[in-house]
DNA sequence: GATATAATTTAAGCACACTTAAATTTATAA
DNA sequence: TTATAAATTTAAGTGTGCTTAAATTATATC
């Protein structure tokens, strides 16, 4: 049987880990809900299995075989989030629990058809990008942290992160999802919190929660 | 997180007691490679969780809510199995294998999902029948085990037993499926072994073998 | 550079799902 | 009926992945 525990410790190693590649035991410890303990337990089973480097008080890092495996985790996981969203029409907020769920007993073979049938997708329903087979990511699309947005421009939703689910879901009932139009209209100083138009209806967002959703400045139209 | 292992040994009692609902611990052992002793363990584990009955030294039964647990489980997995095999197109003898490691993480609401998808199917890749939401099982088709089945009989395979994987793969490779014709030459009294014609091919079968197949006999045309 | 505070690790312990080996209970056959 | 064989349970022990509490190391501030 495979160990669904070091896939998650591996993957969230990959997704929050810092510019140079490191992650800090606390930050691990945080995002699994777990304590410090468990995570200096697991991450010298990881160490000992060659999977990331580490020394005591240090935070930890891929190595290659790690990031090898990391990506791998990862297409797994966005390819199943496009299939059940694409194919089998699962509410967008949905799919990331369902996956996470699923995600461990899916064989490499199954996230292969999978990926066929979807017609190599290069980006997830909250617009991450999928690696293909060979672990090479389409290039990022270019985009802004919605709580950097200019007042008054007109952006286009390309990108949620899915670190949470209870987030996903409020950002889905408030009419946040892929592609929507959003205009800030003002930001207030008092707690960097923003007033937002979405679908003709404003609403307010604390800072925290727009830093995690990604737009693209619209085009104007030449006049 | 769910009790993957209290799943299987739901699974397994219910598939595989006798006609009065009894299961010998022996049994269990034997069908999820595990010691006795594993199985001893367990057992008390779901007597306290109320989902078998259980007296030592005797077998063991499933409860009301123990019986309503396992109707579910055949469901899910009777589900997942249809959809990778109709839509997903995963080759027969495989999808058995996949959704073993698959159907613990998938929730109700997915299954019942696919099983929309499907349009209600009554009967899996395997011929065996999936119970309705509520649990109600399509009544099992009258058919014949392979090793009963006269000689120079034609017939159509309905049903094949997938409690091996490596008895699937084997069934598959000699070109046996569902809606297969086949027909019995005959029949060895030396180790009771059958020599069988399948798609103009002649095949020798064990008896155990062909005990986990099962047809129906070809209705002669009128002349 | 000493010291307070924050992050991390160690220590001890727990539940789970297994194992092998020994003991016990039940079934079978003389 | 009793000896023996077969099935089952108990006992002791293992690896995993967690916990809390105490000890240690790193970092930040004066």
């Amino acid at each position: 049987m495979k160990n669904i525990s070091q896939e998650d410790y591996i993957s969230i190693i990959y997704k929050h880990r810092d510019g140079g590649g490191v992650i800090k035991s606390n930050t691990i410890a945080e995002r699994m809900n777990i304590s410090n303990a468990a995570v200096t337990d697991m991450v010298r089973k990881l160490s000992r299995d060659g999977l990331i480097n580490y020394t005591r008080y240090k935070g930890v890092s891929l190595t290659g075989s790690g990031e090898t495996k990391a990506i791998n985790l990862i297409r797994r996981h966005r390819i199943l989030e496009s299939f059940l969203y694409k194919i089998v029409k699962m509410p967008w907020e949905k799919v990331h629990e369902e996956v996470e769920n699923l995600e461990h007993g899916a064989s490499d073979d199954l996230v292969n058809r999978l990926e066929v049938m979807l017609e190599y997708p290069e980006y997830d329903p909250h617009g991450d990008p999928i690696p293909d087979k060979k672990g090479k990511m389409p290039k990022a699309r270019s985009a802004v942290r919605l709580d950097l947005l200019p007042t008054e421009k007109s952006a286009i939703v390309v990108r949620v992160n899915d670190y949470d689910h209870e987030f996903l879901r409020y950002v889905a009932s408030v009419g946040i999802t892929m592609s929507s139009e959003v205009k800030v209209k003002s930001q207030l100083n008092f707690d960097k919190s923003i007033v937002l138009t979405v679908d003709g209806n404003d609403i307010n967002m604390s800072q925290k929660m727009a830093s995690n959703i990604f737009v693209q400045e619209k085009k104007n139209r030449i006049k």
